[in-house]
RNA sequence: GCGCCGGUGGUGUAGUGGUAUCACAUGGCCUUGCCAAGGCCAUAACCCGGGUUCGAAUCCCGGCCGGCGCACCA
């Protein structure tokens, strides 16, 4: 499968109907627009929000992993330790000949011995770039412009005037790691436990062109799973969940081939190295069929080695055929104990766990506390030096102590101490547990391309049976649909209308998501609804006034069916 | 960011120095008995800024947005 199965055409489709209908509005669009800002429109946000409520059902009602909302604007320290502030700039230059810009690191590689320029500070990387001579890969003009960084991060004050610099995050996990040394009292420090996020997050991307698939505002949906190094999630739940994987040996082949397995058998046969990744993987599977993404437009990639993060081991990646290819909409890796490592070091707050052993190790320990009074007079300048000896002597030979008195050198001399002077004492030491920095697992969701993604795999053409034309319909699932269900009255005439307020007033009651059309035509109002994805539309007619029931039609099958207003919630409750 | 191409009602379009065509859609009224029926009426557009010109949507320049190619995507 490849993406010539899609032209570029539904993409525009996708697109043209979304703005339409009232999925996705282009940002400032009075304004002209700015590349990389959408909004969602009324349809689009509930869907986006029902997609949310059920990712949401998987990870923090079902597997208990409590969702938080951390701060969009991050203090800089923040960025400092999370590596961002340097790693996640791109050193570019420009060539003076066409004007265009160029990554930095990659000409220096590129065009001298030089094989890894991407850490290297600024004033290194122009002198190397200098020293290269490198030709423009646009132009052939030889590049000396100079050296310039550009951060991904928005960056804004804090305060008044530069103050305190700050960032809006470029990922929503920073928050979680930063507020670790609470969430881990909150959850009684007991490894493992997840902590989910669902926000926005902010990349200055230099041009994103892909439409809705590269922007510079979008939504993420993540978990940090905290455990231990050498625990594992129990993988038998999700054993026979059926994934399509495209591991790194399929990739580096010619012909590599999607594999098509269960998530159990990968792991048996060492293509996931790790249960947790692929539990993650499995339940992102799960999720992804249960908002209606096609899973035959769905497979799992490994990160090839050069494209992980600075902060990954192992990564795989969730991706959806679209028109524009293949598209990452989720990332599971491995964050080790980077993290929270960086962020231990850079703030001094204790990160880690305390682990209690499941047997207490007992040592045997000498503790000497030398009586200063005593050796202070008497060695004047020396005394702590001598303390400092008889401190290595309880190390290395205990032993010693065993008499009246010891002896140590110190700066040539040997001196007898009186063991009572030394405060010499052998003892047991017992050590319930250890602390333990735990290693991240990071299931992180890319919500507006899923949400793209569910749009375009829900179009379809069809040409129902008693029509002339072709009908465009949204397939999407009942579970995300923005609306439940649609109301329309078969004409608006002879008392039809009130009725069909009723049913719609009824619906509502209930909580169900519904729209009232009264508008043209029924076919017309049919095909409406069909293009918006509403999976059912409820008609009243001259029969509801005589027998109290009214017709459900399906949206895919177009199929009707009379069901009593009675049972009429309970029915669509039911299907959708 | 660079190069090429483009931007006309909500959507798709016609037109190309003298303010704009048509269809669909939308709203109202009439009509309507289950898959984009019909009639009447209405709403509604030249991406933004500057220049040239008596006059610019049209020509020129810049910007913004979009498409393609290059570059970028930690």
């Amino acid at each position: 499968m490849n993406a010539d199965d899609e032209t570029p055409d539904v993409y525009e489709e996708v697109i043209e109907l979304a703005k339409r209908r009232g999925y996705l509005y282009p940002s400032f669009e009075i304004y002209g627009g700015v590349s990389g800002f959408w909004d969602y429109g009324p349809l689009g946000k509930e869907l986006k929000k029902n997609i949310v409520d059920l990712w949401r059902d998987r990870y923090v009602v079902e597997e208990g992993f409590r969702e938080i909302e951390t701060t969009t604007v991050g203090a800089e320290q923040v960025y400092e330790a999370s590596g961002h502030a340097e790693g996640f700039a791109d050193y570019l230059t420009k060539c003076g000949g066409c004007g265009g810009y160029f990554r930095a690191d990659h000409l220096v590689e590129d065009h001298s011995d030089v094989e890894n320029a991407d850490g290297l500070p600024r004033e290194e990387l122009a002198k190397l770039l200098a020293d290269a001579e490198a030709p423009c890969p646009a132009c052939g003009e030889t590049i000396t412009g100079e050296v310039t960084d550009f951060n991904l991060m928005f960056e804004t004050n804090i305060g008044p005037g530069d103050s305190r610099k700050g960032y809006l995050r470029p990922e929503t996990a920073q928050g979680i790691f930063v507020d670790f040394h609470r969430l881990k009292r909150f959850y009684r420090e007991k490894l493992p436990f997840g902590v989910t996020q669902v926000g926005t997050a902010y990349r200055n991307e230099i041009n994103p062109r892909s439409g809705v698939v590269r922007l510079r505002e979008f939504n993420q949906a993540e978990l940090e799973y905290f455990k231990l190094p050498d625990d594992e999630l129990d993988l038998e739940e999700y054993r026979d969940v059926d994934v399509r994987l495209y591991p790194v040996g399929e990739q580096e082949k010619e012909d590599g081939e999607v594999l098509e397995t269960t998530v159990g058998e990968a792991v048996d046969d060492g293509v996931i190295a790790s249960e947790s990744i692929a539990y993650f993987v499995a339940v992102s599977q799960e999720w992804y069929t249960e908002i209606g993404v096609d899973p035959s437009r769905l497979r799992f990639r490994q990160h090839l080695p050069d494209e992980r993060a600075h902060y990954a081991s192992d990564c795989w990646d969730g991706e959806t055929l679209t028109s524009h290819g293949w598209i990452e909409v989720n990332g599971v890796a491995d964050r080790g104990t980077y993290d929270l490592e960086r962020h231990m070091e850079h703030s001094g707050e204790e990160l880690r766990v305390f682990q209690e052993y499941p047997e207490p190790r007992v040592t045997e320990e000498t503790l000497v506390d030398p009586d200063m009074s005593e050796l202070g007079p008497r060695f004047g300048g020396d005394a702590n030096k001598v303390a400092d000896a008889l401190e290595d002597l309880a190390e290395n030979d205990p032993g010693a102590f065993e008499g009246d008195s010891v002896e140590v050198q110190v700066a040539g001399e040997t001196h007898e101490i009186d063991v009572e002077t030394t405060g010499f004492e052998r003892r047991e030491v017992k050590e319930s547990g250890e602390n333990v920095l735990p290693q991240v697992i990071e299931p992180s969701y890319g919500l507006d391309r899923i949400v793209y993604s569910v749009i375009e795999h829900s179009l379809d053409h069809d040409r129902p049976e008693d029509s002339e034309d072709e009908r465009r319909v949204l397939r999407m699932s009942p579970s995300v649909a923005p609306y439940d269900a649609a109301v329309f009255p078969l004409v608006s005439k002879d008392g039809l209308e009130p009725i069909a307020e009723d049913v719609e007033s009824r619906l509502r009651d209930a909580g169900l998501m519904v729209d009232y059309d009264a508008s043209g035509a029924i076919g017309r109002r049919y095909r409406r609804h069909d293009e918006i994805g509403t999976p059912f539309t409820v008609t009243v007619d001259y029969d509801t006034k005589e027998d109290d029931t009214v017709t459900v039609r399906d949206r895919d099958s177009t199929e009707q069916q009379r069901v009593a207003v009675d049972e009429l919630v309970e029915h669509l409750e039911e299907r959708t």
